[in-house]
DNA sequence: GTCTATAAAGGGATAGAC
DNA sequence: GTCTATCCCTTTATAGAC
């Protein structure tokens, strides 16, 4: 037997390497704890290796908790790509699609406690904000502001800035609404429709031919 | 001599009452390092006074963290008070002065930093979210939909939802510079009469008469 | 590489004198 | 009410056996 020892690590017993379960339980913990409530001791509990083999990884806890936060922005980075080209669409239903592909990542559990633990830590770790903006929402609004720019060229809408007219887009959809949630309220699905359709509504109003 | 014994409190030496003083030193400390990582030492040194006189005071540091949010979610309902009356403005005008006196506080670098500190210990906290949100950014935006009613009763805009009308105002008022703010990034003022500028026309676009 | 056991430090909270 | 000194627990980090 190969399994004869207790090989098979975190809760779930999945069977990737040390290096991926101590990553796993970080990232589990320091969303839902933050970094100072934290302990290395918890960590290696929850991925069933001794405190010592952590250290045998990661330098420390600073070290542990930048490797975390990294990978767990380009977890983000991948989640945002846009891989649809919605240059066939007429201009509201392309909107739209932005639109749902926007909110659902930004409104989603995940994402809103790694933007909360991020936040919790900048002041400790000031290189952190750029490199999950630039990897995440920086990435969604760049994005966006590429459709605005074809659209422009094919026509369908009229402005100067099409950076701005898509942070005004992505603005409405956050709202207050955002805040509320990074704040703890609980946002439901079927309300964000409403803001969805709203902000098209407004969006063409001054931008569509 | 009523001071021959070191009465003054804080690093400036002001003659308020030792209570103040150890709100402000944890105000301070909370603020710029957050709850787990700033120490009852280092508050009571703050402030002049020893670690016993806190805990004659407060029951413990979670006590103390809550008065002082506390606190701090009055002293911006204060700041938020909408008193002029913005009725006899045309709307581009009033909407203008409604974006500069939201804009001012939301990115103002202490609030900046009480929000990040309600953000971290929201869950640790989970009464402070709904706190914060009602005495700050929710009262503002039921001041700005109760303007938005009156402007519709005037005849101004048209719209039958008043409130989603504010959120998005207030939305791309924010756009992303305000996630950008809390993430560590500079925000110049002059960009942001730009983006006030640019909100108050996407606006008019949909809702002015 | 991985474990058990432990050192070293820091911080929350309290006892007792004044 | 306020201070000094201290208790006790948690946590980071490491030493040494296997």
């Amino acid at each position: 037997m190969t399994d004869n020892k207790q090989n098979s690590c975190g809760p779930a017993g999945s069977r990737a390497s040390k290096d991926q379960c101590v990553l796993d339980a970080a990232r589990q913990l320091f969303i839902e704890h933050g970094f100072g409530a934290t302990s290395m001791d918890a960590i290696a509990t929850t991925a069933n290796v001794s405190k010592a083999t952590l250290y045998a990884y990661y330098p420390g806890k600073q070290a542990l908790f930048a490797a975390t936060a990294q990978r767990e922005c380009n977890r983000i980075m991948a989640q945002m790509e846009l891989t649809e080209d919605l240059s066939e669409l007429p201009l509201a239903e392309a909107l739209e699609r932005i639109a749902r592909s926007f909110v659902q990542p930004v409104f989603s559990p995940d994402i809103v406690a790694l933007l909360r633990m991020v936040i919790s830590e900048v002041s400790r770790f000031p290189e952190l904000g750029p490199i999950y903006y630039d990897s995440g929402p920086g990435l969604m609004h760049s994005h966006v502001a590429d459709y605005m720019h074809r659209a422009r060229e094919r026509g369908l809408i009229t402005t100067d800035d099409c950076k701005l007219a898509a942070a005004q887009f992505l603005g409405m959809l956050r709202s207050d609404r955002h805040l509320q949630r990074l704040l703890g309220k609980h946002v439901d699905t079927t309300s964000l429709e409403v803001t969805i359709a709203e902000a098209v509504k407004t969006f063409m109003a001054r931008y569509a031919v």
